[in-house]
DNA sequence: CGGGATCCCTTAGGATACTG
DNA sequence: CAGTATCCTAAGGGATCCCG
């Protein structure tokens, strides 16, 4: 079970031996999005062989960090308590990874959830606290994902809906979010496309969502 | 160099292609302490193994975690300011990890550097500030270190020195450190041998260093 | 069609020995 | 002491198949 240990008495060591196996931390990170049925794993993790997935699902489930919910006919698997627990360090992995990420390779994609999860790391309250409520309808790739910042709540979920600004952007949206690239800069290049709105709003998505680079 | 990536764009993904690898985490873990020589690094790893050991270093220096600084005669592993930055993210896997740690199996070890970074964890400034200094001499297992209090700061190095409380303590530690066990208790019961100074400063210890079960 | 299980092959990782 | 080199096992990758 709890895959090959390092054999210290360890609080680190400990919690590699539980979300240490490749993937895992992956499960995790888009659990913490919201309840997932396998399928939609598999689908939000494009490279895992589905051996594997199910192989970690089952670790995770015996560690006590995730737990299948039998929905009437359909199986959903969501965190415990002590699987949520890991939320302030996913983020804060995320923050650190995000300022090692380059520019995109051809191969790699952007998923719905690992976007929801950038967003929440990069999600300032105390700057939306002072901005009024705003909804943005953003497609980052293939990923389509409804934003609503009110106050110092953030709502996101997929798909469409009536906003405020919608956009599209490829993945040189890591610059904007940086703050390398001013948003009407990301504009007049084409890296962020409006669709929708006026693209003045995007200087204040750009004060929302900030991370180091 | 990059291992196996996972093919997001994503930087959840970019930190765990950095140090998701079996091992690298321990090591960054042990040079959290301080910079360490290999044969230092392999001491504190018991069960690496020697090429493992050497492979890892190089992707965290090509990852630019850590750096080869050659000190005389001698090559010296530390920390980039970039590799410092992940010192929250362990400590708060730890403290994670500590929830889950059960009761020790034979063939766990405590060594110095993983005890040393578990004692950050579970540090209170708060509770230290109202506290006098405070030296404690302590062995865990067969790790020595040497801990002094000082108001709000920690300092931990290995070895002895003259100090107010000296015990000895097998990993039954874990439950002094969770407040399952009351200090007195934990002497009475013998998970905590007093070598020399007065027992009631272990209650001390216990109030400054706290981790939640 | 969702939720896996099975197969085969590749490669990382473990054990140990060896070298500058 | 600070690593390499080698050999072998087991985990991971990829495709396909199965079952309710």
């Amino acid at each position: 079970m709890a895959a090959r240990d390092y054999g210290q008495y360890c609080g680190v060591t400990r919690a590699l031996e539980l979300i240490g196996e490749r993937w895992a931390l992956l499960i995790v990170r888009d659990l913490l999005v919201g309840p997932r049925r396998y399928g939609e794993l598999a689908a939000g993790l494009p490279r895992i062989p589905s051996n594997i997935l199910a192989a970690r699902l089952k670790e995770l489930q015996g560690a006590g960090l995730i737990r299948r919910a039998p929905r009437s006919r359909i199986v959903i698997y969501e965190l415990t308590p002590y699987g949520r627990e890991l939320e302030p360090i996913v983020l804060a992995l995320g923050a650190w990874g995000f300022k090692a990420l380059g520019d995109p390779r051809d191969e790699q994609v952007i998923t719905a959830d690992s976007m929801t999860m950038a967003l929440r790391t990069a999600f300032r309250p105390d700057v939306a606290a002072s901005l009024p409520s705003t909804a943005y309808a953003a497609r980052f790739g293939t990923a389509e994902l409804f934003i609503r910042v009110d106050a110092t709540a953030l709502h996101v979920r997929r798909g469409d809906g009536a906003a405020d600004l919608a956009f599209a952007a490829g993945p040189g949206i890591r610059r904007l979010i940086s703050g390398e690239l001013p948003a009407q800069q990301a504009i007049t290049t084409g890296v962020v496309e409006v669709l929708s709105g006026s693209g003045r709003l995007l200087d204040r998505f750009a004060d929302t969502f900030h991370l180091a680079a």
